[in-house]
RNA sequence: GCCGCGGUGGCGGAAUUGGUAGACGCGCAGGACUCAAAAUCCUGUAUGGGCAACCAUGUGAGGGUUCGAUUCCCUCCCGCGGCACCA
C-alpha cells in the first residue's frame, strides 16, 4: 500500500511552520553557516523542474548542518525585474508589477509544496521598492566613486527586444535571451568600470573555494594577457616623414625583427579619417563597409581575411626597416590598442593575412623579451579581455537610474533621502525602435528639478539590467527588512561571507563575475566586511528532457512540477532527483525512476509501519552504521545519488528482520534531510516525541564500522577465480592458507610453479603461477 | 583552433591514494499471491559458449607500465561545455 502523500506532506509542512524551525537566528552561541541557491526569476512559466534540484540539494545540505548545531541561514526571494515579465505583460495588455505579484504567488506556493527549508521571514523582491532603493544606492556609490560614467560607444542591439546588450549578453553574435541577431549601433550609455577591478578579480580566485572550472572560465572571460605597448613611426604620402606614430600591443615583443607589416583595426582607421588623414577612396570604402559588418560576420570561424594596403609605412624601430600599414578587420578596435605588429612567421593569423595578401614571411631570430621591449623603448603592459559592464537598458520593467541631467550641473546624483526613485506605473511602456527608454516618454515624470541648483533638469530615462538586483541580493536577506541601510554592520558581519553557494553554470561569467565586483567595490568603499562574497560556490548539471534534449516550452517536452508534487508527493521527486545522477552533470528525467524512488519510499513506510522493536540486532549493527557514515560523507562530497542509493541497500538489508529503536531512529535522522515529511511521519509511527529537525546528527560508533570478515577476492595471475572470508586483518599466512584450500585456486594452479604471492590485507590476494 | 570535462550492460549510473567491474534504480523475463487485474513479494538479467558447475571475452580504439589497470603513461577516435582573429 501507498502511503498518502498529500496528506502528510501538507501536514509536517504545517508542523514545521508552527514551530518556526527554519528561522536563523542573528547572531547566538552556534556556529554560522550561510547556505545560498541562485534565487529565481519568476517567470510566467511557473517553476520549472530543474529548480528543484539546487535547491534540495543545498536543502539536505542545510539540513544536515542544522542537526550537527549551527545557525542556518537559507533563504529565498525573486529576482523579478526583466524581459520576459515585460514582454508576457505587454502582450497581455497588463501592468508588470500585477504580473510580477502573480507570479510570485505562484512561485511561492510551488516552493513552499517541495519542503524546502527556506527562511521565508527573509524573502526579498528585486522589484520592491524598499529593495531598489537600495540598489538605486549602490549605484550612485559607483557613480560617486567615479566607476559609472556615462559614453557614446558601439553597443549590441538586439532587433527583436530593442535593448542594449553587455557583451556577456551576446552569443555567437546572437542575443542570449531571444536568439535573435543583434547589431552594433552607437548609444549613449551607463557603464560600470569592472575593468578597473580586473586584476582583483583574477588574483582573488586563489582564495576562494570554487570548482575549478568556474575558477578557468571566469580566468579565462577575464583574459590577463602581459606584454608592451611598441611605438611605430609612420610615413604618411603627402605628409611630412615622422609626424605621426602608431602604438600596437604586443605579448611577443621578442619577435619583432619578424615584424614584416602592421595592421590596424578598421575603428583606428577610422580615427585617421577623422583627423584628417587624407587616405585613398578605397581605403575610406573599406573602413565604412567593416564597421557595418556584424560582429558574428567578423568574427566568424573560417571566415576569408580581408584588409587594404593604406599606402602608408611604418618603421620597424628594431631594425630600422619600413614595412607597410595595413587595415584589416581581423584586428579588434576594442582590445589592446586596436592596432598590432604582424609577425607572420610567428602567428598564425598574421601568416593567414601575409600569404593571402603576398606579405613577407621571414623568419628572424628571437631576442628576449625584456631586452627587446627596452631596445624599442617599449613599455610594458597588462591588457585584459574584459570590457567594462554596459549598465542601460531602454526598457520599463527595470530599476530606474537615479540620475538627473542639468545644464548646469551635467549628472547630478538623486539625493539618499529621496531614494527610491519609482517607476511610474503607466499605460503604454512598449520599447521604441529609436533606442529612447520607454519612460522618456513619461514627461511628467522626466521633468524635474535639479537637486543641486533647483533648476529645471531631466531624469535619466534608461533602467538598470537585471543584473543589478542580483549582485548584491545576498547581503540583504541578511537584513532584509532594515529601512536605514541595506543591512547592519552587525549583521553583516555576523554572516558573511556566504559560505556555500550553488547556482548554474551559465551564470560564471555574469552574475557571478558582476556579484564578485559590486561586493569587492562595496567592500572598498567600507559597506561590507569581506572582499569575497562567496567562500565557496559549487554548479549543478540542468535537468534535460527524457530525450536528452533540453526541456523547452515549443518542443512540449517539459514536466510539470505541480503534477510530479500531486501524484508523487514532494519527497519522491526530492529524492529522485537527487538520485537521477551525479549533481554536476545534466542527466535526462525519467518518470520511471521516479516512480521507482517512489516504491522504495512506500518500502520504508511499510518497514516502519510493521517494525516491532527488538533489543539488540548485531546483524546488522555494522551495516547501519556504515550507512549513516556513508551518506554523511556523500553529503558533504555533493554525491547525493550515491546517498540516496546507500539507503536503497540498508533496506534491502534489514528487509526480514527488524532493528533497534536506537537504530530506526538514526536511520530517520539521517534520512530527513532527504524525505522530511516521510521521515517525520515515519518518527511518529513509532511513538517519538517531536520533531526529527530537532534531534541531533547520530554519532557513529567507530568500532561498529569495521568489520570483522569480510569477503576477499583471490586472484591468480590477476584473474578473479575465488573469494574467501577473511578478517581484514589477517596475516598473510592464514590468508595464504585459506586461498590455496579454495578448489577453484587449486585447479588454476595445479602442475604450476608459484613464483608469488602478493597479498593486499583487506584487499586482494594474488597468487602468480607460471 | 585553444581551455575544461567525459566515453562503463537495453537505459540512468556505481566503483579511481591501482585490488573480485557493473552497486543502486529503471526496463525486461520467469514465478508466487489473485477468478482476474493492480499492488506487493521472490528469482534471473554484460557478451559468447556449455545453456548446470564452469570457460573465454569485456569499461571508445591501439600500445605501455604493473603481480594486478575503468583507474597511471603515450598515440588516436568520438561526444559535451566554455572561449574564440584578444595579437
Amino acid at each position: 500500500m501507498a502511503y498518502n502523500h498529500q496528506e502528510i506532506e501538507k501536514k509536517w509542512q504545517d508542523r514545521w511552520e508552527q514551530a518556526g524551525i527554519f528561522h536563523a537566528k542573528d547572531g547566538g552561541e552556534k556556529q554560522k553557516f550561510y547556505c545560498l541557491i541562485e534565487f529565481p526569476y519568476p517567470s510566467n512559466a511557473g517553476l520549472h523542474i530543474g529548480h528543484p534540484r539546487s535547491y534540495t540539494a543545498l536543502d539536505v545540505i542545510a539540513r544536515k548542518r542544522r542537526h550537527q548545531g549551527y545557525n542556518v541561514l537559507y533563504p529565498i526571494g525573486w529576482d523579478a525585474f526583466g524581459l520576459p515579465t515585460e514582454n508576457y505583460a505587454i502582450k497581455m495588455r497588463r501592468k508588470p508589477q500585477d504580473v510580477t505579484t502573480e507570479n510570485i504567488a505562484t512561485f511561492k506556493r510551488q516552493l513552499r509544496s517541495l519542503g524546502l527549508s527556506f527562511d521565508w521571514s527573509r524573502e526579498v523582491n528585486t522589484t520592491d521598492p524598499n529593495y531598489y532603493k537600495w540598489t538605486q544606492w549602490m549605484f550612485l556609490e559607483f557613480f560617486k566613486a567615479g566607476l559609472a560614467y556615462k559614453t557614446s560607444q558601439p553597443i549590441n542591439w538586439c532587433l527583436s527586444c530593442k535593448i542594449g546588450l553587455a557583451n556577456e549578453e551576446v552569443v555567437n553574435g546572437k542575443c542570449e535571451r531571444c536568439g535573435g541577431p543583434t547589431e552594433k549601433r552607437d548609444k549613449e550609455q551607463w557603464m560600470i568600470a569592472i575593468t578597473k577591478y580586473a586584476e582583483r578579480l583574477l588574483a582573488d580566485l586563489d582564495g576562494v573555494h570554487y570548482l575549478e572550472k568556474i575558477k578557468t572560465q571566469q580566468r579565462n572571460w577575464i583574459g590577463k594577457s602581459e606584454g608592451a605597448e611598441i611605438d611605430f613611426v609612420l610615413n604618411v604620402p603627402g605628409q611630412e616623414p615622422g609626424k605621426h606614430n602608431v602604438t600596437v600591443f604586443t605579448t611577443r615583443p621578442d619577435t619583432i625583427f619578424g615584424a614584416t607589416f602592421l595592421v590596424v583595426s578598421p575603428e583606428v582607421g577610422k580615427k585617421w579619417l577623422d583627423v584628417g588623414w587624407n587616405a585613398s577612396e578605397s581605403v575610406r570604402e573599406y573602413v565604412e563597409t567593416s564597421l557595418k559588418r556584424e560582429e558574428m560576420d567578423r568574427t566568424a570561424e573560417g571566415t576569408e581575411k580581408t584588409g587594404i594596403d593604406t599606402g602608408v609605412v611604418a618603421i620597424n624601430p628594431a631594425n630600422g626597416k619600413e614595412i607597410p600599414v595595413w587595415i584589416a578587420d581581423y584586428v579588434l578596435g576594442n582590445y589592446g590598442t586596436g592596432s598590432i605588429m604582424a609577425v607572420p612567421q610567428h602567428d598564425e593569423r598574421d601568416r593567414d593575412f601575409a600569404q593571402t595578401f603576398g606579405l613577407p614571411i621571414v623568419d628572424e631570430p628571437l631576442v628576449p623579451f625584456d631586452e627587446a621591449v627596452e631596445k624599442v623603448a617599449g613599455r610594458k603592459k597588462t591588457n585584459y579581455k574584459l570590457r567594462d559592464w554596459v549598465f542601460s537598458r531602454q526598457r520599463y520593467w527595470g530599476e530606474p537610474i537615479p540620475l538627473v541631467w542639468c545644464e548646469k550641473h551635467q549628472w547630478v546624483a538623486v539625493p539618499d533621502e529621496q531614494l527610491p526613485v519609482v517607476l511610474p506605473e503607466v499605460e503604454r511602456y512598449e520599447p521604441t525602435d529609436t533606442g529612447e527608454s520607454p519612460l522618456a516618454a513619461i514627461t511628467d515624470w522626466v521633468n524635474t528639478t535639479c537637486p543641486t541648483c533647483g533648476g529645471p533638469a531631466k531624469r535619466e530615462t534608461d533602467t538598470m539590467p537585471n543584473w543589478a538586483g542580483s549582485s548584491w541580493y545576498f547581503l540583504r536577506y541578511i537584513d532584509a527588512h532594515n529601512d536605514q541601510a541595506f543591512a547592519s554592520q552587525d549583521k553583516l558581519t555576523y554572516w558573511m561571507p556566504v559560505d556555500l553557494y550553488n547556482g548554474g553554470n551559465e551564470h560564471t561569467t555574469l552574475h557571478l563575475l558582476y556579484s564578485r565586483f559590486w561586493n569587492k567595490f562595496l567592500f572598498d568603499q567600507g559597506h561590507v566586511p569581506t572582499s569575497e562574497p562567496y567562500a565557496r560556490r559549487h554548479s549543478h548539471g540542468l535537468v534535460m528532457a527524457s530525450d536528452g534534449t533540453k526541456m523547452s516550452k515549443s518542443k512540449g517536452n517539459g514536466v510539470n512540477p505541480d503534477e510530479i508534487v500531486s501524484e508523487y508527493g514532494a519527497d519522491a521527486l526530492r529524492m529522485y532527483i537527487l538520485f537521477m545522477g551525479p549533481f554536476e552533470e545534466p542527466v535526462p528525467w525519467s518518470l520511471n525512476g521516479l516512480i521507482g524512488v517512489r516504491r522504495f519510499l512506500d518500502k520504508i513506510e511499510r518497514y516502519v509501519s510493521e517494525w516491532i522493536e527488538v533489543q539488540t540486532n548485531n546483524e546488522v549493527a555494522g551495516t547501519v552504521e556504515r550507512t549513516l557514515k556513508k551518506v554523511s560523507d556523500d553529503i558533504e562530497s555533493f554525491k547525493f545519488n550515491t546517498a540516496v542509493s546507500t539507503f536503497m541497500t540498508l533496506f534491502n538489508e534489514i528487509a526480514g528482520q527488524s532493528v533497534t529503536r536506537e537504530q530506526i531512529k538514526k536511520i530517520l535522522v539521517v534520512l530527513g534531510p532527504f524525505a522530511p515529511h516521510l521521515a517525520n511521519e515515519c518518527w511518529e509511527k513509532i511513538g517519538e516525541k517531536g520533531l526529527v529537525e530537532e534531534q541531533p546528527w547520530p554519532e557513529f560508533d567507530a568500532r561498529l564500522l569495521v568489520q570483522d570478515e569480510i569477503e576477499m577476492g583471490v586472484q591468480v595471475n590477476g584473474k578473479a577465480r575465488a573469494a574467501i572470508r577473511i578478517s581484514p586483518t589477517a596475516d598473510e599466512v592464514t590468508a595464504k592458507q585459506l586461498a590455496l584450500a579454495e578448489e577453484k585456486v587449486q585447479k588454476h594452479i595445479e602442475g604450476k610453479e608459484i613464483v608469488k604471492i602478493v597479498y593486499v590485507p583487506g584487499r586482494i590476494l594474488n597468487i602468480v603461477v607460471k
